[in-house]
DNA sequence: CTGTTAGCGCCTTCAC
DNA sequence: GTGAAGGCGCTAACAG
């Protein structure tokens, strides 16, 4: 593969002109100019963005962290970024966390071998602390769905918890009383938020939180599933479920037992995953808008990392919104 | 950020040195080792992985072009490579070619800039002739779901065409017989084979593809709501979608014109997506087996291209099996 | 076993 | 405007 030592040679001229030409320097004369870009196609040069790294400094490479690059939520935070990335020329390489400390460290810590000039993190198991070292090492970290001391402006996050509240607020505006709630893993943050919303709407209006009507899951389908079985009994006019993965999950255990969604019971999801409007009955659920979040979080990097002038500041706080379907109606 | 000659200083020892303890090398006697490893910690010392790929001339990097990063089954295919590399210290990175022939140009050059090792690419949109190109300049190259003269033994191949025709096969063994299909786009040449597939099987039992029945779509659930529309006063007893993502958008339709599926209409999916079973009714499909696909492309790289020591070689040919649920009944 | 010497391909001062 | 020289951090011979 030619260098640009091999295009200086053909065209006459030397390696840094050739650089100059290449990185768009003004004090290259045209003649030059184009003498070069000849050599260049003639030879099929294509410059080592490796050796352009090193000598440079700079990378040109972003580092995202997601839990998992096959779940559709982190999929589109992923596909989002890349492509805005990549009209500017810049590398998006993604890492899997997989919710786990260790190896969210180590993707962290691989994509620091890689000197990537920032990095995404949608991570949740780590602790504050290492975010904290790690800001002090790279400057240009920006957190999804986290927030963190001193760092707000580098947090884009979504309000789970007013979102939850919006979504409680729909189930009890439509007249429910006996909401039970398929939770996340508790040891997710976002779990958390997403429940904590729920009993605080709860308690707004007035309702209390029935131990018995909560079941932890894990944001699977299967949990879902799992959820409702155990919920089948207890009598509920509507279930809310911590994300819509658990949603289908519990839809496809009432479609097995012959339990009527919305008529028995309402059942409301959390994410607007792009397949929820093709459940039956279609998902009522809380749009988290992703594709937004990722390009917020990639054009922030655009603008504080590689001075890439972009006109508004994005924004940083997103809440989601009620997506009405038709899987809860009024009691 | 500490380099290799810091940590050559505080040990004591020559950059050389180090180097070797960091690779493993076993000309290092054991004290000599304990020193430097000391000295990496008590620094913090990272190796720059963009130095150590320009000195070795091996980046440690696979670069992958999908489709669409945020479609499911290409999602599925990066992360599975993802972490079987990652679990040999081998860095994997994504671009997508969004099926233009221009994008999916400029992502394979873009990951040829950035020096991978090897390419693994699913890329429907460019010719053949650039490939083959592509082929002398860069030789660990492996193809998903597309077939090159004189490069067999790189290719990672589903058997679009056999699929459909089990699928088809299925439909008409559960008495069948006027069957529609609403298609891929054709530029595509596994929604041209899938069609294929289909119309062998309906030749092979006498019966014949009659064009009022054939839709082309998008591969997009829209496209399938659109093409069940144009489909649904032809009296057909089953359809059969050239993806999922049809099916799905195609029972959406059925759903919302109260046509009952499968009792008025049988409706047959083809990839199996993980949603697929949470469809109402829950869909019959063919199994795109995308993991096992992924995986097979890293085992050939990791073997031929980082010669790293797997047992079996992995199959490179799949055939997509038959996933039988609800959405198809006998007639 | 370990140190020394060259680069890998490029960018970036500095002179001219 | 352009060229020469040095160095980014590391590995790979070659000596010893």
């Amino acid at each position: 593969m030619a260098t640009i030592k091999d295009v200086s040679k053909h065209a006459g001229v030397s390696p840094a002109t050739v650089s100059r030409v290449l990185n768009g320097s003004e004090l290259v004369v045209e003649k030059t100019r184009v003498k070069v870009m000849a050599a260049v196609e003639a030879l099929g040069y294509r410059p080592n963005t490796l050796a352009r790294a090193m000598a440079s400094g700079r990378s040109g490479i972003v580092g995202m962290v997601v839990p998992e690059m096959c779940s559709p939520i982190h999929a589109r935070l992923l596909g989002e970024a890349e492509a805005l990335f990549r009209q500017h020329k810049i590398q998006l390489i993604g890492a899997s966390g997989h919710c786990d400390p260790a190896q969210e460290q180590e993707a962290i810590e691989f994509l620091l071998q890689c000197r990537c000039d920032a990095l995404i993190l949608m991570v949740e198991a780590i602790d504050d602390g290492y975010l904290q070292q790690l800001a002090k090492r790279q400057a240009n970290v920006v957190l999804i769905n986290r927030t963190l001391a001193g760092f707000d402006a580098q947090c884009v996050t979504l309000d789970n918890v007013g979102g939850s509240q919006t979504a409680t607020a729909h189930l009890i505006a439509n007249g429910h009383q006996r909401i039970g709630y398929i939770s996340g893993p508790l040891a997710k943050q976002d779990a958390r938020d997403r429940r904590s919303g729920f009993e605080a709407a709860l308690a707004q209006h007035g309702l209390t939180a029935e131990p018995d009507w909560f079941v932890e899951g894990d944001f699977t389908e299967t949990g879902g599933y799992e959820g409702m079985s155990e919920l089948a009994s207890a009598q509920l006019s509507a279930i809310f479920c911590g994300n819509d993965e658990m949603a289908f999950g519990a839809l496809a255990y009432c479609r097995e037992h012959n339990i009527a969604v919305p008529e028995q019971v309402s059942i409301m999801g959390f994410d607007d995953l792009h397949f929820a409007r093709y459940t039956f009955p279609a998902l009522t659920t809380m749009d988290f808008p992703a594709g937004a979040m990722a390009i917020a979080a990639t054009r922030h990097l655009l603008r504080t990392c590689y001075q890439i002038d972009i006109p508004a500041q994005p924004e940083m706080a997103y809440k989601p919104s009620l997506v009405v379907r038709d899987s809860v109606q009024p009691r």
